[in-house]
DNA sequence: CTTGACACCGCACAGATGTTCTTGTATAAT
DNA sequence: ATTATACAAGAACATCTGTGCGGTGTCAAG
């Protein structure tokens, strides 16, 4: 199932409208909006996009259409959308959206995590977070930290860590790292120093770690950091 | 403003026909369903709901209208309705809740803030959190935290902690205190000793400060912290 | 070259839908 | 009684809006 550009922007455009209005577009205001001139030609690719069950829609009644939020995340193509997985008012009358990340495991010198198997239906945990606070939410997942070795970054045992899937990083970003060698995961600052990478703890009783590049591979970057005490 | 019972019953309908339709309904679909003959008697209630900032209307459009959560909530009146926007349904199809809490303002050796005055329609800013992480949400709020007063705590300059509403803190917690004879509102560890209060940075280039127990009221107490790195 | 699928355009039409006008019935205040 | 106000009905109207049909240009297969 490939989408033509018109196809996408039109998608586009009815999430943004319903997210902004909260009633779907009419096939004129999907037309304008798209340049397209013709109302039988946004009838024609609705009927398309509806075929491929990503839009539901009700044969003779104005505005009758919806999008099937589960079948265009299984397409990815929810991330693009405004408004993604549930649109809701907040109490000010604002829409905004939330999301979920799935928390996959622990993270520390401590077992190696499958970040690619571990999906969403895997997860174990959720964490629901406010969309405007993080950018593609969709490359997000959590962690639970084990260990103390960030604990100078303000990073404790027992705090939830959320990272973007990423595979490069930065240096001195807080990354988790896979080594290869030592088949495990572990949370470090990263430093790529020619074709060495070193990973420093952010606690000084632990050491740092030199490892070739080849042997390290990134496997996402802290965005935030998450703290229960209670 | 109190409504008719025909009023309740449309508010009713169009709820529970937006929760199953995605789109809202014509005035002909609330006029039978709401067994109202004329479509000018469902305008006419309508535009009382309306004119209560109930629902919103775009003038002349096909199914123009919808709720207006944040009203109905005030009202007393989101409960009874289909589809509210405390439930949703999770990806496995069952439900769960969330809820927002207010990001009140800021707070570190700062400006005052009032908290109690401060309620849901004033926040500037929202966190959104899963229910099963905190319990009683009703009585969270949130605080940008300014200064690095706690950084021995792991509590960072800029980091958002959520307290829960409370006058009284065990010692040791992390409490938001005020401090009647400064005018100031404080993120501080706490100890009651006799008759004095001793409020303790996390920091040691920060003093102590050790107060009357009369002048010192507990706030809240942190119940999380949450840091963005990005 | 012809054919057919595909994407697109314009337009006219009919059905869907919001609006307005007139009328009628209560109830409470004057 | 009279007036004002809230609520309701029905019909006519205007416009919004989806649908259908004829037509165009492209492109690859036959």
């Amino acid at each position: 199932m490939k989408l033509s550009e018109r196809q996408k922007s039109m998608l586009a455009f009815i999430a943004e409208f319903v997210e902004e209005n909260n009633y779907p577009p009419s096939i004129r205001d999907i037309g304008t909006a798209c340049s397209i001139s013709s109302t039988s030609v946004v009838k024609y690719n609705l009927t398309k996009l509806e075929r491929d069950k990503l839009i539901r829609r009700e044969k003779e009644v104005s505005r009758g259409l919806s999008l099937d939020w589960a079948r265009l995340q299984e397409a990815g193509l929810a991330a693009d959308l405004a408004g993604a997985p549930a649109a809701q008012q907040a109490a000010d009358g604002s829409a905004f959206t939330f999301f979920q990340v799935p928390v996959l495991g622990y993270i520390a010198a401590g077992e190696p995590i499958q970040v690619e198997t571990a999906d969403h239906y895997t997860a174990d945990e959720w964490l629901e977070l406010n969309e405007t606070l993080y950018r593609n939410p969709d490359q997000l997942y959590a962690l639970r930290v084990q260990g103390d070795s960030m604990i100078d970054a303000s990073v404790l045992d027992g705090d939830i860590v959320i990272l973007r899937h990423q595979e490069r990083a930065e240096n001195g970003e807080m990354v988790a790292a896979w080594i290869d060698t030592q088949n495990e995961t572990t949370l470090k600052h990263f430093f790529l120093e020619g074709d060495q990478v070193r990973l420093q703890p952010a606690n000084p009783s632990y050491p740092e770690m030199f490892l070739p590049a080849a042997e390290v591979s990134v496997k996402g970057k802290v965005v935030s950091v998450i703290r229960q005490l209670e």
